[in-house]
DNA sequence: CCGCTAAAACTGACTGATGAGTCATTACTT
DNA sequence: AAGTAATGACTCATCAGTCAGTTTTAGCGG
């Protein structure tokens, strides 16, 4: 890619995007520098500034991105239409495989959206999104019959993220994958395939 | 408490680990300085090194103390033998009046014990504890009649755990308490009052 | 009750390291 | 040649941790 085309200033942002993901999962957004960020692309810390006029902005662009990046996963997951059980599996093998079992950056993500007023509603915005697709989701599971008509199903929609973002916690305090992966799918049924037997008020 | 006999030094350490708490919590671990920490019980940033040899050693303390409170909460909820649904609604009550919607400092241990192999062990340790806590209580629960036979209770009881944290994430996301707590409650249900009409192989 | 002393608690100015952000200069590209 | 991309030494603010000096306390002897 020529350096003066203009998709060239795209390609770059995301080289610089995706080079930050990794260094502020391995390292904490605070703890690492945008020296460690330059380096790990092979560019001069200036470089950076061409493309983002602050660690923070650059730190922005991730929470807006990255919670993109796991929607797609959950979306790929669901989509091919095997059996709910299967795939919530197949999720969770695409997350640790995607992230290890240590899910870091999610964490640098919510502790700082909790003193940042910015970041919190930028995530509130893609944890709304979230819910949506996952919630239009289980209307189609819903109408394979695996869920039962009555449900209330937007608390559950909730639940069922809170679920997930909660065995990611499990999985940072040093709970093994195999345990993590089974309080997921245990978690899983009993939402939404168990809960299918009564109503909601 | 005269200043010179030997309880004053817990109570001074007592004193130091709550102000770390508050501050940890409003501004985060990194962004804190322990000037702040000082200030907020009137004392010198000096005097804070004669009860803890350095920051970390300060947070590691919160780690160690904090999720503590939370058992003890989770206890005083759930051992007044209550229907369990009304026991779990009180642990949401209880838990929100503590720390508001912003549990804040939930997300500094996270996001430091990700990167920090000694606190990782040092919440682990909590995590196992915290789990057992409430693996007991789900016995009693089943004593009742609330829960099935069958039940392989770990898993779910890790799935209990990665939902109240998942309960925490959405409202540092900024979902409505009060939709956070229909969500909590919704898990709860399904996770433990319905799955006990199956059992898991 | 009152100095007086020794020890403990505390202070806050200081140091040294660190790292975000800048910008004059150099290297490419067309 | 003219514009764009990139460099990296530099500035400057911040803050953890130190320590010589100060204050407070407990206890003792008179």
């Amino acid at each position: 890619m020529p350096r003066v085309v203009p998709e060239y200033k795209e390609e770059a942002k995301n080289r610089i995007v995706s080079a930050a993901n990794q260094v502020f999962a391995e390292k904490g957004y605070r703890q690492a520098t945008m020296d460690d960020v330059a380096k790990k692309i092979g560019v001069s810390k200036g470089a950076l500034y061409l493309y983002f006029a602050s660690k923070e902005e650059l730190f922005e662009e991730i929470c807006r991105t990255e919670p993109l990046a796991l929607r797609d996963i959950l979306y790929s997951s669901f989509s091919e239409s095997k059996n709910p059980l299967e795939s919530a599996s197949d999720f969770f093998e695409k997350m640790v495989s995607r992230y290890g079992s240590n899910p870091a950056l999610s964490f640098e993500i919510f502790s700082e959206a909790s003193h940042n007023p910015v970041l919190k509603r930028v995530l509130k915005k893609t944890q709304d999104e979230y819910a949506n697709t996952l919630a239009s989701f289980l209307e189609q599971i819903r109408k394979t019959g695996h869920l039962g008509e009555g449900l209330n199903l937007r608390p559950l929609t909730y639940a069922l993220i809170g679920l997930w973002n909660g065995i990611e916690t499990l999985m940072v305090s040093g709970l093994p994958v195999s345990e993590a992966k089974q309080a997921w799918l245990e978690g899983f049924k009993a939402i939404f395939l168990q809960s299918s037997t009564h109503k909601t008020p």
